[in-house]
RNA sequence: GACUUGGUAGCUCAGCUGGUAGAGCAUAACACUUUUAAUGUUAGGGUCCUGGGUUCGAGCCCCAGCCAGGUCACCA
């Protein structure tokens, strides 16, 4: 292992921590009974505390010091008194192990008594501390001022996510949004459990990937010797769910979907679907709202949130546009009773990206796309989709060729997908028969026909309304992140390079030898790995080309030393 | 996938038409018993992302690659 000067430092003082019989990893719990939120929220003078966390800053002036501890709930200065912590003879406990031992970033244990000092700040002063965990890494720490302005923070997006510890560690503010993020997940299960509705959990391995329209991953059970599909979606299994006699179930589902990565989009992320018996999707968009706007006090306290220059304001109830009157409404153009071909003529003319493959639906769709989608800021429902988009969706009750199906925007994105669920066993087929048409002329995102589930839609499924909302999405409007990696703690990466050197089996067998001897003469060396003529001279070019062993020649002879 | 910006000390960043690599914080040493971005003095710390090339000489210029961010496309 390369070390850096500061991390061979913190070694040797682990070293000289034991050497003091100071165990710096101690098995023994720590009687914590407080915390620094609950010390500030109830101070009272000289009130006895345990408390634990990370040390964060000191400032020593010789034989006292303050220091500042941070727990789970935020930061509190401590003061550390020489003559406190040591009242006898022996300064060691303060001198050294304070003074010289501990370092930022490691974690202890107070015992102490609360007092404000002079400048009026609530301070632990320490009685007692106690060595908890000795941090061999230094922390990437920024600095804040009085005014609170950080200095030399902890930015670099790749090692934030890479090291998302160090970055919830030091960033206050990245821990906070994903407080934000539980908050919104329990805010919704209450919401639903108010209702009487069921959360369930449905596979992820699943032999016919189905719901949504995505790619894939694959992968392989052994002991069936069957490909299995992570789940792209849950719908159909919890619609199975309804057919078996639930009245309302939801499940949080990851979803994963082999698709590219970007700002908005994670290989997986999270889905909130649910799906209510003998409702349809008028009904759905008045609890999309509702439950939005709750959602929105739950995380943020407040109906209106913050996202760039927008205030989204979620109070309940959210216009809704038809799909029809959307397009009028930016392009003046009416599609009602609209021929592909003049669609596709209109599409052209508008310098829309469409080709001749498009259908209807697909031609609104990329109208709807690059026309209109942007322009809804403000929560809007979107109605009345085309029916060749929606394969799972009931028929619109007055317009044949459209479906009952919304979605919701937020700052020109879908954020929520919700229908009327198409029960009828025999359009349904119809309708992945179609889809299969389409994978059969090489849409890799058709749907697969799932002959399960329309075996449950025959034994009848009631009149179900559904909804899906993206998580990770909603949590991005609700905290002003616009990249999904913010809200995500470990947002998928590449495989960072492997730093440390690797050695192969004969190059590490040679190298143990030399650690043990760290100079040695060539030829002796080479007796003792025992190796071919061969091997040995490929190997010793390994280690020199890695530069972890050098060979020097002097009247001696040759000679070859570790690095 | 295309374009674009970046990769230099533990962290944040400088760096000159191409000539011995810099600062702040952090670290180490000394001083300092109510400070708070503590302070003062001193010191150490670098495969300048990787590999090629041009050059007497490359952190800098050229080529290829790796990783990341952004924009767009694809995708929802």
């Amino acid at each position: 292992m390369n070390l850096s000067e500061q991390e061979i430092v913190r070694r040797e003082k682990l070293a000289k921590l034991r050497e003091m019989g100071i165990d710096p990893y101690p098995a023994a719990l720590y009687p914590v009974n407080n915390t620094t939120a609950k010390i500030k929220a109830d101070f009272k003078e000289d009130k006895q505390v345990i408390i634990a966390g990370r040390l964060m800053s000191r400032r020593i002036q010789g034989s006292a010091s303050f220091a500042e501890l941070q727990d789970a709930d935020g930061r509190i200065q401590v003061y550390f008194n020489r003559d406190e912590i040591c009242p006898g003879e022996d300064k060691s406990h303060y001198n050294d192990v304070y003074k010289k031992l501990l370092d930022i970033g490691d974690i202890i244990g107070i015992e102490g008594t609360l007092f404000t000092t002079k400048v009026g700040e609530m301070t632990v002063m320490v009685n007692n501390f106690t060595l908890l965990t000795k941090s061999l890494k230094p922390l990437p720490l920024p600095k804040t001022d009085a005014d609170g302005n950080t200095y030399d923070g902890f930015v670099d997006p790749e090692m934030r996510y890479r090291q998302r510890y160090a970055d919830l560690v030091v960033n206050p503010q990245v821990k906070e949004v994903f407080v934000k993020r539980t908050k919104m997940f329990n805010a919704m299960r209450t919401f639903f459990n108010d209702r009487e509705y069921f959360e369930v959990e449905t596979p992820i391995l699943q032999p016919i990937p189905g719901g949504a329209a995505a790619k894939p991953f694959i992968t392989h059970h052994n002991s069936l010797d069957i490909p299995l599909y992570m789940r792209i979606a849950n719908e159909l299994y919890l619609k199975r769910l309804i057919v078996g006699g639930f009245d309302g179930v939801y499940e949080f589902s990851k979803n994963f979907r082999n698709e590219g990565m970007d700002r908005t989009h994670n290989p997986e992320f999270t889905a909130m679907e649910i799906y209510v018996a003998y409702k349809d999707y008028n009904w759905m968009m008045e609890f999309t709202e509702q439950l939005l706007e709750y959602c929105a006090v739950a995380v943020n306290g407040s109906t209106t949130s913050t996202f760039g220059d927008t205030q989204i304001q979620w109070k309940a109830p959210y216009p809704r546009v038809t799909m029809t009157d959307a397009i009028k409404q930016f392009t003046g153009f009416d599609i009602t009773g609209k021929s592909e071909s003049e669609l596709f003529a209109f599409a052209k003319a508008n310098h829309i990206d469409v080709n001749p493959t498009m259908g209807k639906g697909k031609l609104i769709d990329e109208i709807f796309g690059e026309k209109c989608e942007g322009n809804f800021i403000q929560p809007t429902f979107i109605t009345d989709y085309p029916k060749e988009m929606s394969p799972l969706t009931k028929e619109h009750r007055e317009h044949p060729e459209l479906t009952e199906r919304f979605e919701l925007m937020v700052c020109g994105k879908e954020i929520a997908n919700a229908y009327s669920e198409l029960n009828d066993p025999i359009d349904q087929r119809e309708r992945f028969e179609a889809q299969a048409a389409l994978a059969d002329r090489g849409d890799d995102e058709a749907m697969f026909i799932d002959q399960d589930f329309l075996r449950a839609l025959e034994y009848g499924m009631p009149p179900t309304s559904g909804l899906g909302i993206g998580m990770d999405r909603l949590i991005m409007f609700l905290t002003n992140n616009p990249s999904i990696q913010e809200v995500l703690f470990f947002p998928q990466m590449r495989p960072e390079k492997t730093v440390t050197v690797e050695l192969n089996e004969d190059e590490q067998a040679i190298y143990d030898l030399l650690l043990k001897q760290e100079t040695m003469e060539l030829d002796a060396l080479k007796d003792a790995s025992g190796l071919s003529n061969k091997k040995w001279d490929k190997a010793v070019k390994g280690l020199t080309g890695k530069k972890v062993a050098k060979v020097a020649k002097t009247d001696d002879g040759l000679f070859i030393s570790a690095v």
